[in-house]
DNA sequence: CCTACCGATCGGTAGG
DNA sequence: CCTACCGATCGGTAGG
């Protein structure tokens, strides 16, 4: 009822609130990180940039991380996450519209899906990864490796039903390497259409579009 | 008749020798570097290791090369040349051996040389430029461009053709996209067989099995 | 998380 | 092509 309890609610709680700005201010470290290093490239970028982006001084990243490719692996780490459990969901969602999936359009869903990871607007963190992955020392590439896989995972039984129904052609582990990289390789060329002007280049292709393009070069008929 | 003539030719021509050398110690440049692109990337190799590697000082690829940028442009363009020159001639050669070749035997050639040149032994230069080309700049990528555009050339009615006879169901352009994502992708996974030990992985592809596995992934059924 | 700083390295140059 | 060198920048640290 009078000022004191709201002066105290305006003081600063210490511990508390830095810790949660601890784990903020550490995401957008890990945020910015992935921006530059995709636009740029790993050792293209300097710590110092990653530092401005989020109003930094210069040395205070190594607050947060221990050094650069710490920082790396946290980009890459957490790309690889969202993006196993996004394929986990939209598998789900896929499956509660249509019960009766055939592989085929399992299949479908996980190139959508795997597109919209590679070149949507929300993620930079997976381009990070497929070209700057370099960079990580041995031990950071095992742990990459281990989620990797899990990824992959989604994807051997889907392809080993279509091959045995005739849909899949080449031996499934040729395939499925050559899959990732078609898709893969797409961030090398495919431009988002951007939030701003859209050029005379009216027959852009769209997310959609692709995926299906992906899944008729890559398949037999039915 | 005397020894005066073999003297001379002993002695320094100059113009004529310092010339020679300078196009060897050029192409050693580019060689050096090519590998230590590839190997390392653009960024994460310096100029001093490039010149340590050809046994020059510090300072001296800056005799033969404005800046390191165009030190990259002169590898990728070298690459391409190359390739472009050895595309044309497995084809012409292809044609000699089987004068009615189909345009299914036709895309396996090209395929089939691309890997060579994307994982043969004489060839650091085209991966660089997959992975390093935008440390160019845009009048150097333009270029780059240009040439890349030559080497496609060849792929394109190819495409067209299987298209029109059903053995190709994507769209040309998309299709054409995504086989050389999945082809300039292999050099992150391919292994070569070393020139030393062979391990257990027996099972290991080769170039000529990885080039069918495409074929038969990319093409439906004649 | 900032201030102040360090050693190392880098691309590049002048002058021969 | 070498010698000798420069300014700039970088990743990282100590100490608070």
């Amino acid at each position: 009822m009078n000022a004191v309890p709201l002066k105290r609610a305006r003081g600063r709680p210490k511990k508390t609130e830095s810790e949660k700005d601890d784990g903020n201010r550490r995401q957008a470290l890990i945020a910015a990180a992935g921006y530059l290093f995709k636009t740029q490239g790993f050792d293209a970028t300097s710590t110092r940039e990653i530092a401005r982006r989020v109003g930094m001084q210069a040395g205070s990243p190594f607050y947060h991380f221990n050094n650069k490719q710490d920082l790396l692996m946290a980009v890459i780490v957490e790309g690889l996450q969202q993006a196993i459990a996004s394929q986990h969901m939209a598998l789900l969602l896929a499956q509660e519209v249509e019960p009766d999936m055939t592989e085929r359009q399992r299949l479908g869903v996980l190139i959508r899906h795997h597109l919209d990871v590679l070149l949507g607007p929300h993620s930079d963190f997976i381009g990070v990864m497929l070209y700057e992955a370099r960079s990580l020392t041995p031990a950071h590439r095992l742990r990459v490796n281990e989620l990797s896989d899990a990824y992959e995972a989604a994807w051997i039984p889907v392809l080993e039903q279509l091959s045995q129904q005739g849909q899949l052609a080449a031996p499934v582990k040729a395939a499925r390497l050559l899959i990732f990289g078609a898709l893969n390789w797409t961030v090398q060329w495919f431009d988002m259409p951007q939030s701003g002007v859209r050029a005379k280049d009216t027959q852009r292709l769209g997310l959609d579009e692709l995926a299906d393009a992906a899944i008729q070069l890559f398949l037999k008929p039915v």
